[in-house]
This record gives structure tokens, C-alpha cells and sequence, in this order.
DNA sequence: ATAAATATGTTGTCCGACAATCCTAATATG
DNA sequence: CATATTAGGATTGTCGGACAACATATTTAT
């Protein structure tokens, strides 16, 4: 008995889905590495054998995820997302997915400690002379200026995932940066000695750090994010509203 | 003396950008709630006042950050991104950005073990039962049904990280399984007595949640978790390839 | 009343056109 | 000769209109 042929159900997906998806083919599978110039528009619309317009739809799904970005002369260039971006974009995902500030700081809480923990392993003298900075700049602030003082809370955070050296860890922590980061400003200057606190929990940190010291690193930035959340309930800030 | 009047710099951004950032200035502001239906594309161009290419190009920045998305009878409706797409564009846009297994692995091994300790102090009962449903699919999985372990293997992280209550940390950990998923196939396989190691670890951890003992989940989530590692490293993956 | 046929609305794709902008190269000027 | 200016060309942004494909709503026929 012949088996009557099967036939592969068949791709009806909208062109502009389609260059979306075979230049990101061509990224991904190394063809068009980063800072690869593609075609103009017009090139791709003989090369694709479509119009212009069905070509510009998928440059902007591509150009959405950050794949691809206007360079020089307006022309398109391959980008590979870096984590900055990555974050900012779950961040944005995050806030509009309706996350609360209890959510963020939880996670807050669970991930910095660990962070912090690692560090006082492996970060590098260049990594601590960083964070060093931060804490110079933050004592030589006024105590009064909020808007700085934030800056340099937040920074602390930056750098030290920064010298964790793991991209992927470096994503979640500028993640949760960014949550936070908007609504700190609007605790810290209902906080008292904020500066103080802060500034001698950084210091705390980093000497820690310093002596590879790792529970004490764990245990000083436990207490700092506690410091910090109390802000919020200082501050009557509704732990389970919505983040910015 | 008169003060010449400062004019603010024009916004000079593309019209398809603009019509972007309307709509999704309104459905962040809550005027337009999941579910709403927006006008068609015609009504759009009126009310923006621009032509139909434009309006589309704008749709399609929104449709990729999954803001709106083409519903019955292809009107567009608006959709609060759910924390499994926001997982799953992270981890592709980390593994385009070119993240290594090392570094999915590290921050792994640095998230479950706590995920696993915020499991035992807070756990419903509910979510325990899935967990055990899970162990008992592994338990009566052929042993040498490599696919079939790994579906099983994941299926308990993923679990876990959803009985946690948490959007933020869930997003996080989901992008984490995402990223290694696709290659435990590779590994498993490989591994002698994968079946029973998981098995036991996932029946340990299972135990020590149910007795709220934090110290009990977090060793042995460390355990299972170096126990895949091991995989890798015996599978000879470089641990300093790009995921998939 | 149900089924079939038709009408209507909406999206997907095409085409062609033009202004604004930026790059490049030729030209003018010191 | 070097630099500033100008002209030219290339590319994107935006427009307008057109039509086929498809889904829904409405009417007609059985």
C-alpha cells in the first residue's frame, strides 16, 4: 500500500515576519557579525524580491530587540544586545508587567547579599578601587542632597555587579537597578541620615571585600538593603504598588 | 535686561516612533487596560494623522515588545507582557549578546539554592504538590529516556520558581531554565545514573521544604545543582561556549 | 431555522512619488 | 597645497492610493 505523500504545513506567516526572521538568521548564525552594515533598504527589497514597506515593517521588529540600530550615514548595523540594554528592556517589561516594589525588592534582597558574597571572592583591585571612588564620592557629598546621594547608592550596586565579570548575573542586577533606582530618589530625602547609613554600609562593604571576607560582605549588604527598605515603609511608600 | 526666550529642543524623532510611543504612553497610564482593542489601523491614521505606512511601522515596535498583539479577528489588543515572555526575550537576547554557560551557570548555582531557601520558609502546600508531581513523573520515567529527564528536570525548577509568588524573581529564574534547557538535552544523555542523582536530589529537596528547613533545601538545591554541572564538564561542553 | 451566498470591513502587500537628510566628491578660495 | 564651500548623489522618512486575501456580519435561499 503507497502511502499518499505528506506535505509540511506551509509557512503563512507575513512577509515582514519573514525578513525579521532570515536577517536574524543571518546575525545569529554569524553570517552578519556585529557592526556588519546591512543592505539599504532598497537592496533588501530586490534581494528579499519584496517592497519597501514590507522590508521597513521588519526592520522595526528587528530594531525593537535591539538586534540592529541606525549607525553613521543613517545605515543599518548589527548590534549584539549588551546588558545594559537587556535590562533596561525587562525592566521597562517588568514595571509594565505590573511589578510591585515588594517583588523587586525581595528579589533585591535574595541577589546582592549572593553578589556581594562573591565578590568578596573574586572581585578585582581595579573592581574595588571603583567602588572605593563611589564611596569617596558619596562622603564628600552633602548630606542633604538627595538626588546625589541616590546616585551614588545606586552606583555602589552598578559597580559591584560590574566586577562580577558574568554577564548574565551583570543583567539581573542592572535589572533591578533600574526598578528601584527611579522610586529611591522619592525615599531618601524622607529618610534620616540617610548619608550616614549609607555611607558607612558601603564602607563596610568594601573592607570586607577588601579582606575576601565573605560572610561579613553577605551580612553587611543584607543589612544595607534593609536599611534601604525600611525607607519605603519610613516613607509610607505601598510595598505592593505598582514600580515606575 | 531681557532674557531672550529659550525655545526647548524640537522632537525630532520619526513619526512611526512617535505613533509607538502614544500608544504605549496610554496603556501605561491605564487608559488603555489589558484586553482593550485598539482602532483599526484606518481610524489610527486619522486620529494620528499620519498615513498607514507609518501607523504600521509603529505598530510593529510595539507588537515586539509585546505590549499588543493581533487578536480575534486580527484586532490589535492590548497584553501586559507575562513574565515567561519576558524570560524568553532576555535569555535570547543574552544568548545573541553571547553568554557562556559558565556565566548561566554561576548565577544559577547562586539563585536556586536561594530560590530553594525562600521555598521552605513559604511554600503553599499547593505549589509543594506540584513539585511532588513532578518527582513522581521522574520517579516512573524510563531511565534512559534522556528527554524525558530533562523535561522533568526543568519542569521542577520551573515549579519551584513559580510557587515563590514573586513576578520578578520568577522572570529571572525562568530565563535561567530557558538558557540551559536546550542544552541539558546534550548533557543528560551522557550522564550515567542521571536518572536516580536527579531523582534523589529532587526527592531531598521536596522533604526539606516540606519541613520548613531553609539550611536542608539550600544545601541540597547546591547539590543538584553542581551534580549538572559535573554533567557538563564530563560531556566535555567548554564551559566558555555560547549558549544556544 | 439552518445553510449558503453575499456584502462589508480590515489587514497584508504592492507601487510610485517626493522632501529631508546625510555622505561624497568636486570645486573654489585662501 | 590645504581647507572651506558647494553641488551631487544616495538613502531614509512620509505620503497617497490601490488591490488581493481573509474574516466577520448580513442577507438570501432551501
Amino acid at each position: 500500500m503507497k502511502m499518499a505523500h505528506k506535505f509540511k504545513t506551509l509557512d503563512r506567516a507575513p512577509v515582514y515576519v519573514k525578513v525579521c526572521n532570515a536577517i536574524e538568521a543571518d546575525i545569529l548564525s554569524g553570517v552578519l557579525k556585529e557592526g556588519a552594515l546591512l543592505p539599504t533598504e532598497a537592496e533588501l527589497c530586490v534581494q528579499f524580491g519584496v517592497t519597501r514597506s514590507s522590508v521597513r515593517e521588519g526592520i522595526r521588529l528587528l530594531q525593537q530587540s535591539g538586534l540592529v540600530e541606525r549607525g553613521a550615514a543613517k545605515r543599518l548595523v548589527v548590534k549584539s544586545p549588551k546588558t545594559i540594554e537587556i535590562a533596561e528592556a525587562a525592566s521597562r517589561s517588568m514595571a509594565l508587567g505590573g511589578a510591585t516594589f515588594g517583588e523587586v525588592f525581595e528579589t533585591l534582597a535574595m541577589l546582592y547579599p549572593e553578589a556581594a558574597r562573591l565578590a568578596a571572592r573574586r572581585l578585582s583591585s581595579e573592581a574595588l578601587d571603583a567602588l572605593c571612588a563611589v564611596r569617596d564620592g558619596l562622603r564628600d557629598a552633602p548630606p542633604d542632597a538627595a538626588d546625589e546621594i541616590v546616585d551614588y547608592a545606586v552606583e555602589f550596586f552598578q559597580q559591584l555587579a560590574s566586577g562580577l565579570d558574568n554577564r548574565v548575573m551583570l543583567a539581573m542586577l542592572q535589572s533591578l537597578n533600574l526598578m528601584i533606582g527611579a522610586s529611591l530618589q522619592l525615599v531618601i530625602d524622607q529618610t534620616p541620615n540617610a548619608h550616614e547609613r549609607i555611607l558607612n554600609a558601603q564602607s563596610e562593604i568594601i573592607e570586607a571585600l577588601k579582606n575576601h571576607d565573605e560572610a561579613r560582605a553577605h551580612a553587611w549588604m543584607t543589612k544595607h538593603i534593609e536599611d534601604l527598605r525600611r525607607g519605603y515603609v519610613v516613607a509610607k511608600v505601598n510595598l505592593d504598588a505598582r514600580i515606575l
